[in-house]
DNA sequence: TATTGTTATACTCTATAACTATA
DNA sequence: TATAGTTATAGAGTATAACAATA
């Protein structure tokens, strides 16, 4: 039997296995101008670091934001979730039909729509989306750690420039 | 015959289709905290820069940031590429073929090294650098435009602090 | 006619195991 | 024994087309 049910992965950073003497090459100082190139990287190495502090809890980036916005927007739509992360409609579905057969939300028929269902977190969702959030701050803060309190807010705000409309 | 090999992924932002009344939701309050949430939200939007950027190379990120190393760093072998750029060696045999095949890339036997091949650029390979990397930084800076020079130097930084060992 | 949710499916990306040739 | 390059393949992630029910 496996630990974990899902496959887990380590990101491997740049300088994670033995190298030879003439190791240290160098050749990404261009790539490195590059906001895009950066943001990448930081976000694989953010995104490992998340995967190893909620690991305990069985959920992906996206099974956790879904949750998250869930738990924040009780009421929201499929469509909704979709648009505001950036996920299709087809595979939204199967993200949701997992997370209703774990019991973590529930689907109620909208008050105003006939084709849409409300969504919100059963009592248990509830309870899992309260110790991850805690998981996954911890596990942010310990990925940026190099980085100051006032660091970290004026990162959050200049990637928010780039992203939000 | 369709106009371009590749295909074309432009990411969706929150907020491109046509939406219901009551469509501002919100929900995302506590996502917004996490730097990974917003490091990976804004690696999309910058990705999907690039991608219109370069898409006259028929060049994806990887492909770029290979030809980049190689280019900046010639005589690098497949080995090192992997280990700067986060690449498994399986994967990385099928991208530096396809590079091969289009004649952008040439492997030299390593002079200390019987095991390995020294990588560097052809004419056009160089040619074709030259031109893309001119062409994803103004697609970056693109990306980026709501940001001052000053800002993009201290994001830069600030990522660079989170993934650089 | 347009939109929500859905099914089925294809394609791309990422990962693991195992082999060879050389160090 | 360990490493570089490679093959084959499995698994996860992301994409399009098309349909029924409702607006």
């Amino acid at each position: 039997m496996s630990t974990g049910r899902r496959n887990f992965r380590m990101p491997r950073k740049g300088s994670d296995a033995a190298n030879d003497a003439s190791s240290d090459v160098g050749g990404t100082e261009y790539l490195e101008t590059l906001l895009g190139y950066n943001a990448r990287r930081a976000a694989l190495t953010l995104v490992g670091n998340f995967m190893q502090g909620v690991a305990e809890f069985d959920l992906r980036p996206v099974d956790f934001s879904i949750l998250s916005v869930i738990g924040h927007s009780p009421g929201v739509t499929s469509r909704q979730l979709c648009q505001l992360l950036n996920v299709l409609p087809p595979n939204m579905v199967v993200l949701l039909r997992q997370l209703d057969r774990r019991g973590l939300i529930e689907r109620h028929p909208h008050p105003t729509d006939g084709r849409a269902l409300g969504l919100s977190l059963s009592p248990a969702g509830q309870d899992l989306l309260a110790q991850a959030e805690a998981a996954a701050t911890q596990a942010d803060l310990r990925g940026s750690a190099r980085l100051s309190a006032a660091e970290r807010k004026t990162l959050a705000r200049l990637l928010q420039k780039i992203y939000l409309a």
